[in-house]
DNA sequence: GTCTATATACAGATAGAC
DNA sequence: GTCTATCTGTATATAGAC
Protein backbone atom coordinates (compact mmCIF):
# COMPACT_ATOMS: atom_id res chain seq x y z
CA UNK A 1 0.00 0.00 0.00
CA UNK A 2 1.30 3.37 -1.02
CA UNK A 3 1.51 5.90 2.05
CA UNK A 4 2.61 9.39 -0.43
CA UNK A 5 -0.09 11.12 -2.62
CA UNK A 6 2.04 10.21 -5.83
CA UNK A 7 1.72 6.60 -4.61
CA UNK A 8 -1.55 6.16 -4.52
CA UNK A 9 -2.08 8.04 -8.34
CA UNK A 10 0.81 5.78 -8.84
CA UNK A 11 -1.38 2.53 -8.26
CA UNK A 12 -4.53 3.83 -9.43
CA UNK A 13 -2.58 3.93 -13.07
CA UNK A 14 -1.07 0.86 -12.87
CA UNK A 15 -4.65 -0.95 -12.02
CA UNK A 16 -5.93 0.61 -15.01
CA UNK A 17 -2.93 -0.42 -17.18
CA UNK A 18 -3.54 -4.07 -15.51
CA UNK A 19 -7.61 -4.03 -16.34
CA UNK A 20 -6.70 -3.30 -20.35
CA UNK A 21 -3.89 -5.69 -20.74
CA UNK A 22 -5.19 -8.44 -18.84
CA UNK A 23 -9.08 -7.84 -20.44
CA UNK A 24 -6.96 -7.78 -23.83
CA UNK A 25 -4.60 -10.95 -23.36
CA UNK A 26 -6.13 -12.94 -21.18
CA UNK A 27 -4.25 -13.74 -17.44
CA UNK A 28 -1.76 -16.05 -18.67
CA UNK A 29 -0.30 -14.32 -22.04
CA UNK A 30 -0.45 -11.08 -20.37
CA UNK A 31 2.78 -9.91 -18.96
CA UNK A 32 3.52 -7.19 -16.29
CA UNK A 33 6.23 -5.35 -18.91
CA UNK A 34 3.07 -4.32 -20.75
CA UNK A 35 1.35 -3.06 -17.68
CA UNK A 36 4.56 -1.25 -16.69
CA UNK A 37 5.57 -0.25 -20.15
CA UNK A 38 1.98 1.53 -20.76
CA UNK A 39 1.74 3.14 -17.40
CA UNK A 40 5.49 3.92 -17.25
CA UNK A 41 7.72 3.25 -13.95
CA UNK A 42 8.94 0.13 -13.17
CA UNK A 43 8.36 -3.14 -12.52
CA UNK A 44 9.52 -3.30 -9.08
CA UNK A 45 6.82 -1.11 -7.87
CA UNK A 46 4.64 -3.49 -9.28
CA UNK A 47 5.62 -6.22 -6.79
CA UNK A 48 6.40 -3.35 -3.88
CA UNK A 49 2.07 -3.10 -4.38
CA UNK A 50 0.73 -5.96 -5.18
CA UNK A 51 3.13 -8.54 -4.67
CA UNK A 52 2.78 -10.73 -7.34
CA UNK A 53 0.84 -11.51 -10.98
CA UNK A 54 -1.85 -13.01 -9.17
CA UNK A 55 -2.39 -10.16 -7.00
CA UNK A 56 -2.28 -7.58 -9.51
CA UNK A 57 -4.96 -9.42 -11.13
CA UNK A 58 -6.88 -9.99 -7.90
CA UNK A 59 -7.05 -6.36 -6.93
CA UNK A 60 -8.16 -5.53 -10.85
CA UNK A 61 -10.75 -7.42 -10.57
CA UNK A 62 -11.95 -6.27 -7.10
CA UNK A 63 -11.38 -2.68 -8.37
CA UNK A 64 -13.74 -3.33 -11.51
CA UNK A 65 -16.22 -5.13 -9.05
CA UNK A 66 -16.49 -2.20 -6.95
CA UNK A 67 -16.74 0.35 -9.94
CA UNK A 68 -19.40 -2.07 -11.40
CA UNK A 69 -21.15 -1.50 -8.25
CA UNK A 70 -20.93 2.37 -8.22
CA UNK A 71 -22.16 2.94 -11.56
CA UNK A 72 -24.87 0.47 -12.16
CA UNK A 73 -28.21 2.23 -11.40
CA UNK A 74 -30.21 -0.94 -12.17
CA UNK A 75 -33.60 -0.68 -13.86
CA UNK A 76 -36.84 -0.84 -12.15
CA UNK A 77 -35.79 1.45 -8.84
CA UNK A 78 -37.92 4.11 -9.35
CA UNK A 79 -41.00 2.93 -12.14
CA UNK A 80 -43.83 4.09 -10.87
CA UNK A 81 -45.88 1.22 -8.84
CA UNK A 82 -48.62 1.05 -11.23
CA UNK A 83 -46.48 1.72 -14.73
CA UNK A 84 -47.21 -0.93 -17.12
CA UNK A 85 -45.55 -3.68 -16.78
CA UNK A 86 -44.64 -5.04 -19.94
CA UNK A 87 -43.01 -1.46 -20.24
CA UNK A 88 -41.05 -1.29 -17.02
CA UNK A 89 -39.41 -5.09 -17.93
CA UNK A 90 -38.81 -4.25 -21.26
CA UNK A 91 -36.71 -1.09 -20.34
CA UNK A 92 -35.15 -3.45 -17.92
CA UNK A 93 -34.36 -5.66 -20.30
CA UNK A 94 -32.64 -3.04 -22.55
CA UNK A 95 -30.34 -1.86 -19.48
CA UNK A 96 -29.47 -5.33 -18.61
CA UNK A 97 -28.31 -5.99 -22.06
CA UNK A 98 -26.74 -2.54 -22.47
CA UNK A 99 -24.36 -3.59 -19.53
CA UNK A 100 -23.39 -6.97 -19.75
CA UNK A 101 -22.49 -6.80 -23.65
CA UNK A 102 -20.35 -3.27 -22.90
CA UNK A 103 -17.39 -3.89 -24.29
CA UNK A 104 -15.31 -4.44 -21.82
CA UNK A 105 -18.05 -6.22 -19.77
CA UNK A 106 -17.00 -9.15 -22.19
CA UNK A 107 -13.56 -9.25 -21.85
CA UNK A 108 -13.42 -9.33 -18.38
CA UNK A 109 -16.48 -12.08 -17.86
CA UNK A 110 -14.38 -13.63 -19.73
CA UNK A 111 -11.24 -13.42 -18.33
CA UNK A 112 -13.04 -14.29 -15.15
CA UNK A 113 -14.46 -17.84 -16.80
CA UNK A 114 -11.06 -18.41 -17.95
CA UNK A 115 -9.88 -17.95 -14.25
CA UNK A 116 -12.40 -18.77 -12.39
CA UNK A 117 -11.38 -22.30 -11.18
CA UNK A 118 -8.22 -20.75 -9.78
CA UNK A 119 -9.51 -17.52 -8.22
CA UNK A 120 -13.32 -18.96 -7.16
CA UNK A 121 -13.42 -16.13 -5.06
CA UNK A 122 -13.07 -13.33 -7.20
CA UNK A 123 -15.90 -15.05 -9.34
CA UNK A 124 -17.80 -15.07 -6.50
CA UNK A 125 -17.59 -12.02 -5.74
CA UNK A 126 -18.17 -10.22 -9.21
CA UNK A 127 -21.13 -12.52 -9.04
CA UNK A 128 -22.05 -10.07 -6.15
CA UNK A 129 -21.43 -7.08 -7.60
CA UNK A 130 -23.26 -7.55 -10.67
CA UNK A 131 -25.72 -10.13 -11.61
CA UNK A 132 -26.82 -10.93 -7.57
CA UNK A 133 -27.99 -7.34 -6.97
CA UNK A 134 -29.93 -7.13 -10.35
CA UNK A 135 -31.76 -10.13 -9.69
CA UNK A 136 -32.63 -8.91 -6.18
CA UNK A 137 -33.83 -5.54 -7.51
CA UNK A 138 -35.90 -7.70 -10.37
CA UNK A 139 -36.97 -10.16 -7.82
CA UNK A 140 -38.47 -7.73 -5.38
CA UNK A 141 -40.59 -6.07 -8.30
CA UNK A 142 -41.77 -9.13 -9.21
CA UNK A 143 -42.93 -10.02 -5.63
CA UNK A 144 -44.45 -6.82 -5.59
CA UNK A 145 -46.42 -7.81 -8.70
CA UNK A 146 -47.53 -10.51 -6.92
CA UNK A 147 -48.53 -9.31 -3.60
CA UNK A 148 -50.64 -7.05 -5.27
CA UNK A 149 -52.17 -10.00 -7.36
CA UNK A 150 -51.16 -8.62 -10.75
CA UNK A 151 -48.94 -11.75 -11.88
CA UNK A 152 -48.39 -15.02 -10.55
CA UNK A 153 -45.06 -15.41 -9.18
CA UNK A 154 -45.20 -17.27 -5.81
CA UNK A 155 -41.13 -17.91 -6.23
CA UNK A 156 -40.00 -14.77 -6.85
CA UNK A 157 -36.59 -15.18 -6.85
CA UNK A 158 -36.56 -18.08 -9.67
CA UNK A 159 -38.64 -15.91 -11.73
CA UNK A 160 -36.03 -13.04 -11.84
CA UNK A 161 -33.83 -15.60 -12.70
CA UNK A 162 -35.61 -16.69 -15.42
CA UNK A 163 -36.49 -13.11 -16.95
CA UNK A 164 -32.82 -12.23 -17.21
CA UNK A 165 -32.07 -15.68 -18.63
CA UNK A 166 -33.98 -15.01 -21.08
CA UNK A 167 -33.34 -11.46 -22.09
CA UNK A 168 -29.67 -12.15 -21.29
CA UNK A 169 -28.31 -15.14 -22.55
CA UNK A 170 -28.38 -15.34 -26.16
CA UNK A 171 -26.81 -12.18 -27.11
CA UNK A 172 -24.32 -12.62 -24.06
CA UNK A 173 -23.43 -16.16 -25.06
CA UNK A 174 -22.89 -15.30 -28.47
CA UNK A 175 -20.53 -12.37 -27.51
CA UNK A 176 -17.99 -14.78 -24.73
CA UNK A 177 -17.86 -17.05 -27.87
CA UNK A 178 -16.78 -14.17 -30.28
CA UNK A 179 -19.17 -13.73 -32.49
CA UNK A 180 -22.00 -11.31 -33.22
CA UNK A 181 -24.38 -10.27 -30.90
CA UNK A 182 -26.78 -11.41 -33.07
CA UNK A 183 -27.27 -13.13 -36.17
CA UNK A 184 -27.85 -11.92 -39.70
CA UNK A 185 -31.77 -10.76 -39.94
CA UNK A 186 -32.52 -10.69 -36.18
CA UNK A 187 -33.64 -7.59 -34.21
CA UNK A 188 -32.24 -7.50 -31.27
CA UNK A 189 -34.55 -5.75 -29.52
CA UNK A 190 -37.09 -7.52 -30.88
CA UNK A 191 -35.89 -10.58 -29.25
CA UNK A 192 -36.19 -8.91 -25.88
CA UNK A 193 -39.78 -8.01 -26.65
CA UNK A 194 -40.51 -11.85 -27.77
CA UNK A 195 -38.64 -12.73 -23.93
CA UNK A 196 -40.91 -10.03 -21.94
CA UNK A 197 -44.02 -11.86 -23.30
CA UNK A 198 -43.16 -14.75 -23.18
CA UNK A 199 -42.59 -14.17 -19.64
CA UNK A 200 -45.29 -11.78 -18.87
CA UNK A 201 -47.78 -14.99 -20.30
CA UNK A 202 -46.22 -17.55 -18.43
CA UNK A 203 -46.60 -15.29 -15.12
CA UNK A 204 -50.14 -14.32 -16.23
CA UNK A 205 -53.02 -14.84 -13.47
CA UNK A 206 -54.85 -18.20 -14.68
CA UNK A 207 -58.31 -16.75 -15.37
CA UNK B 1 -0.68 -36.91 -41.00
CA UNK B 2 0.64 -40.27 -40.02
CA UNK B 3 0.67 -42.84 -42.59
CA UNK B 4 1.55 -45.98 -40.54
CA UNK B 5 -0.94 -47.68 -38.47
CA UNK B 6 1.70 -46.92 -34.96
CA UNK B 7 1.33 -43.44 -36.18
CA UNK B 8 -2.09 -43.46 -36.06
CA UNK B 9 -2.29 -44.23 -32.10
CA UNK B 10 0.25 -41.80 -31.36
CA UNK B 11 -1.88 -39.05 -32.87
CA UNK B 12 -5.32 -40.48 -31.13
CA UNK B 13 -3.50 -40.68 -28.06
CA UNK B 14 -1.26 -37.36 -28.10
CA UNK B 15 -5.32 -35.77 -28.89
CA UNK B 16 -6.58 -37.51 -26.03
CA UNK B 17 -3.67 -36.15 -23.69
CA UNK B 18 -3.53 -32.80 -25.09
CA UNK B 19 -7.47 -32.44 -24.43
CA UNK B 20 -6.94 -33.53 -20.60
CA UNK B 21 -4.26 -30.89 -20.24
CA UNK B 22 -5.48 -28.02 -21.64
CA UNK B 23 -8.82 -28.32 -20.63
CA UNK B 24 -7.18 -29.22 -16.75
CA UNK B 25 -4.41 -25.84 -17.26
CA UNK B 26 -6.55 -23.39 -20.05
CA UNK B 27 -4.39 -23.18 -23.33
CA UNK B 28 -1.66 -20.91 -22.50
CA UNK B 29 -0.56 -22.14 -18.87
CA UNK B 30 -0.84 -25.61 -20.88
CA UNK B 31 2.73 -26.85 -22.17
CA UNK B 32 3.56 -29.44 -24.86
CA UNK B 33 5.79 -31.10 -22.34
CA UNK B 34 3.12 -32.18 -20.05
CA UNK B 35 0.80 -33.44 -22.80
CA UNK B 36 4.50 -35.39 -24.38
CA UNK B 37 5.02 -36.68 -21.08
CA UNK B 38 1.87 -38.06 -20.59
CA UNK B 39 1.60 -39.77 -23.61
CA UNK B 40 4.94 -40.79 -23.68
CA UNK B 41 6.99 -39.84 -27.01
CA UNK B 42 8.62 -36.69 -28.16
CA UNK B 43 7.99 -33.07 -28.48
CA UNK B 44 9.25 -33.49 -31.92
CA UNK B 45 6.15 -36.10 -32.74
CA UNK B 46 3.99 -33.41 -31.73
CA UNK B 47 5.39 -30.85 -34.26
CA UNK B 48 5.33 -32.93 -36.70
CA UNK B 49 1.44 -33.59 -36.72
CA UNK B 50 -0.04 -30.74 -35.35
CA UNK B 51 2.67 -28.22 -36.68
CA UNK B 52 2.55 -26.03 -33.34
CA UNK B 53 0.91 -25.61 -30.15
CA UNK B 54 -1.86 -23.94 -31.91
CA UNK B 55 -2.56 -26.24 -34.30
CA UNK B 56 -2.59 -29.14 -31.52
CA UNK B 57 -5.18 -26.95 -29.73
CA UNK B 58 -7.36 -26.68 -32.84
CA UNK B 59 -7.50 -30.13 -33.49
CA UNK B 60 -8.16 -31.39 -30.31
CA UNK B 61 -11.45 -28.95 -29.82
CA UNK B 62 -12.44 -30.29 -33.46
CA UNK B 63 -12.08 -33.90 -31.91
CA UNK B 64 -14.32 -33.42 -28.97
CA UNK B 65 -16.68 -31.29 -31.23
CA UNK B 66 -16.89 -34.48 -33.38
CA UNK B 67 -17.12 -36.69 -30.33
CA UNK B 68 -20.11 -34.77 -29.25
CA UNK B 69 -22.02 -34.82 -32.14
CA UNK B 70 -21.40 -38.81 -32.78
CA UNK B 71 -22.47 -39.14 -28.91
CA UNK B 72 -25.41 -37.08 -28.42
CA UNK B 73 -28.84 -38.92 -28.58
CA UNK B 74 -31.02 -35.50 -28.71
CA UNK B 75 -33.92 -35.95 -26.69
CA UNK B 76 -37.40 -35.42 -28.21
CA UNK B 77 -36.28 -37.45 -31.26
CA UNK B 78 -38.48 -40.49 -31.12
CA UNK B 79 -40.96 -39.50 -28.53
CA UNK B 80 -44.29 -40.16 -29.44
CA UNK B 81 -46.49 -37.41 -30.92
CA UNK B 82 -49.05 -37.41 -28.70
CA UNK B 83 -46.69 -37.79 -25.69
CA UNK B 84 -47.82 -35.43 -22.79
CA UNK B 85 -45.74 -32.32 -23.92
CA UNK B 86 -44.58 -31.16 -20.29
CA UNK B 87 -42.66 -34.40 -19.89
CA UNK B 88 -41.84 -33.74 -23.28
CA UNK B 89 -39.75 -30.76 -22.65
CA UNK B 90 -38.81 -31.77 -19.01
CA UNK B 91 -36.84 -34.67 -20.18
CA UNK B 92 -35.37 -32.77 -22.69
CA UNK B 93 -34.34 -29.97 -19.78
CA UNK B 94 -32.66 -32.95 -18.18
CA UNK B 95 -30.59 -34.09 -20.70
CA UNK B 96 -29.22 -31.06 -22.27
CA UNK B 97 -28.48 -29.92 -18.21
CA UNK B 98 -26.61 -33.53 -17.83
CA UNK B 99 -24.67 -32.97 -21.56
CA UNK B 100 -24.22 -29.34 -20.52
CA UNK B 101 -22.73 -29.77 -17.02
CA UNK B 102 -20.85 -32.97 -17.64
CA UNK B 103 -16.95 -32.11 -16.19
CA UNK B 104 -15.30 -32.43 -18.76
CA UNK B 105 -17.81 -30.11 -20.85
CA UNK B 106 -17.70 -27.73 -18.39
CA UNK B 107 -13.78 -27.29 -19.03
CA UNK B 108 -13.80 -27.18 -22.09
CA UNK B 109 -16.23 -24.63 -22.08
CA UNK B 110 -14.28 -22.50 -20.47
CA UNK B 111 -11.44 -22.81 -22.20
CA UNK B 112 -13.23 -22.33 -25.50
CA UNK B 113 -14.67 -19.05 -23.78
CA UNK B 114 -11.49 -17.74 -22.74
CA UNK B 115 -9.87 -18.17 -26.50
CA UNK B 116 -12.64 -17.09 -28.50
CA UNK B 117 -10.75 -14.14 -29.38
CA UNK B 118 -8.46 -15.91 -30.79
CA UNK B 119 -10.06 -18.79 -32.41
CA UNK B 120 -12.96 -17.67 -33.50
CA UNK B 121 -14.06 -20.20 -36.03
CA UNK B 122 -13.43 -23.01 -33.50
CA UNK B 123 -15.98 -21.55 -31.03
CA UNK B 124 -18.36 -21.42 -34.27
CA UNK B 125 -17.35 -25.00 -34.63
CA UNK B 126 -18.54 -25.88 -31.52
CA UNK B 127 -21.36 -24.19 -31.53
CA UNK B 128 -22.56 -25.77 -34.57
CA UNK B 129 -21.54 -29.17 -32.77
CA UNK B 130 -23.35 -28.75 -29.95
CA UNK B 131 -25.87 -25.63 -29.20
CA UNK B 132 -27.13 -25.65 -32.57
CA UNK B 133 -28.50 -29.36 -33.29
CA UNK B 134 -30.06 -29.22 -29.92
CA UNK B 135 -31.78 -25.93 -31.12
CA UNK B 136 -32.80 -27.38 -34.07
CA UNK B 137 -33.99 -30.17 -32.39
CA UNK B 138 -36.16 -28.48 -30.23
CA UNK B 139 -37.35 -25.99 -32.68
CA UNK B 140 -38.73 -28.39 -34.85
CA UNK B 141 -40.98 -30.63 -32.30
CA UNK B 142 -42.42 -26.62 -31.52
CA UNK B 143 -43.21 -25.98 -35.04
CA UNK B 144 -45.37 -28.92 -34.69
CA UNK B 145 -47.03 -28.52 -31.83
CA UNK B 146 -47.44 -25.10 -32.94
CA UNK B 147 -48.95 -26.53 -36.96
CA UNK B 148 -50.86 -28.94 -34.61
CA UNK B 149 -52.60 -26.20 -32.37
CA UNK B 150 -51.64 -27.24 -29.51
CA UNK B 151 -48.84 -24.39 -28.72
CA UNK B 152 -48.96 -20.87 -29.15
CA UNK B 153 -45.27 -20.34 -31.01
CA UNK B 154 -45.12 -18.60 -34.53
CA UNK B 155 -41.48 -18.51 -34.29
CA UNK B 156 -40.24 -21.89 -33.13
CA UNK B 157 -36.61 -20.81 -33.29
CA UNK B 158 -36.65 -18.00 -30.96
CA UNK B 159 -38.82 -20.18 -28.73
CA UNK B 160 -36.69 -22.68 -28.63
CA UNK B 161 -33.38 -20.21 -27.81
CA UNK B 162 -35.66 -19.23 -25.16
CA UNK B 163 -36.62 -22.60 -23.41
CA UNK B 164 -32.97 -23.77 -23.60
CA UNK B 165 -32.17 -20.85 -22.34
CA UNK B 166 -34.56 -21.51 -19.23
CA UNK B 167 -33.17 -24.39 -18.51
CA UNK B 168 -29.50 -24.56 -19.13
CA UNK B 169 -28.74 -21.20 -17.86
CA UNK B 170 -28.29 -21.21 -14.38
CA UNK B 171 -26.81 -23.82 -13.94
CA UNK B 172 -24.30 -23.69 -16.25
CA UNK B 173 -23.77 -19.51 -15.20
CA UNK B 174 -22.86 -21.60 -11.86
CA UNK B 175 -20.53 -23.84 -12.62
CA UNK B 176 -18.76 -21.50 -15.45
CA UNK B 177 -17.79 -19.28 -12.50
CA UNK B 178 -16.81 -22.20 -10.26
CA UNK B 179 -19.56 -22.03 -7.93
CA UNK B 180 -22.22 -25.23 -7.21
CA UNK B 181 -24.68 -26.05 -9.70
CA UNK B 182 -27.61 -25.06 -8.02
CA UNK B 183 -26.90 -22.86 -4.40
CA UNK B 184 -27.83 -24.71 -1.06
CA UNK B 185 -31.52 -25.64 -0.11
CA UNK B 186 -32.86 -25.01 -3.95
CA UNK B 187 -33.29 -28.51 -6.08
CA UNK B 188 -32.22 -28.51 -9.72
CA UNK B 189 -35.24 -30.82 -10.45
CA UNK B 190 -37.62 -28.84 -9.36
CA UNK B 191 -36.00 -25.58 -11.17
CA UNK B 192 -36.12 -27.29 -14.26
CA UNK B 193 -39.99 -27.90 -13.97
CA UNK B 194 -40.24 -24.51 -12.91
CA UNK B 195 -39.24 -23.24 -16.26
CA UNK B 196 -40.76 -25.99 -18.19
CA UNK B 197 -43.92 -24.65 -16.59
CA UNK B 198 -43.27 -21.14 -17.41
CA UNK B 199 -42.83 -21.69 -20.85
CA UNK B 200 -45.63 -23.70 -21.61
CA UNK B 201 -47.91 -21.07 -19.92
CA UNK B 202 -45.89 -18.51 -22.13
CA UNK B 203 -47.01 -20.29 -24.99
CA UNK B 204 -50.61 -21.44 -24.17
CA UNK B 205 -53.08 -20.60 -26.51
CA UNK B 206 -55.27 -18.00 -25.32
CA UNK B 207 -58.70 -18.84 -24.56
C1' DG C 1 9.84 5.02 -2.72
C1' DT C 2 11.31 4.32 -7.24
C1' DC C 3 14.35 3.00 -10.80
C1' DT C 4 18.07 -0.08 -13.60
C1' DA C 5 19.93 -4.22 -14.24
C1' DT C 6 19.88 -9.00 -13.60
C1' DA C 7 18.95 -13.84 -11.83
C1' DT C 8 16.38 -17.77 -12.75
C1' DA C 9 13.28 -20.63 -14.96
C1' DC C 10 10.66 -22.49 -18.46
C1' DA C 11 8.21 -22.25 -22.73
C1' DG C 12 7.86 -23.17 -27.83
C1' DA C 13 10.25 -24.69 -31.56
C1' DT C 14 14.08 -27.15 -34.26
C1' DA C 15 18.46 -29.82 -35.87
C1' DG C 16 20.32 -34.01 -36.48
C1' DA C 17 21.08 -39.00 -34.98
C1' DC C 18 18.88 -43.49 -35.40
C1' DG D 1 8.98 -41.69 -38.40
C1' DT D 2 10.63 -41.03 -33.89
C1' DC D 3 13.85 -39.72 -30.43
C1' DT D 4 17.65 -36.76 -27.79
C1' DA D 5 19.62 -32.60 -27.14
C1' DT D 6 19.55 -27.83 -27.72
C1' DC D 7 18.56 -23.04 -29.30
C1' DT D 8 16.17 -18.88 -28.44
C1' DG D 9 12.98 -15.88 -26.57
C1' DT D 10 10.53 -14.20 -22.87
C1' DA D 11 8.33 -14.35 -18.35
C1' DT D 12 8.28 -13.67 -13.23
C1' DA D 13 10.62 -12.01 -9.61
C1' DT D 14 14.50 -9.67 -7.03
C1' DA D 15 18.96 -7.17 -5.61
C1' DG D 16 20.93 -3.00 -5.13
C1' DA D 17 21.69 1.96 -6.68
C1' DC D 18 19.59 6.66 -6.24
Amino acid sequence: MPATRRGELRRAALLDAARDVFLEQGYARASIDEVVQRVGGSKATVYQYFGSKEGLFGEMIAHQCQQLIDSAEFPGRGSAPGADIEQVLLQFARRVVQLFLAPGRIAMHRAMIAEAGRFPELAERFYEAGPKRGLALLSGYLRGQHEAGVLDCPKPDWSAVQLMNLVRTYPMFRALHGMQPMPEGDDLDEFLQHAVRLFLNGCRIQG
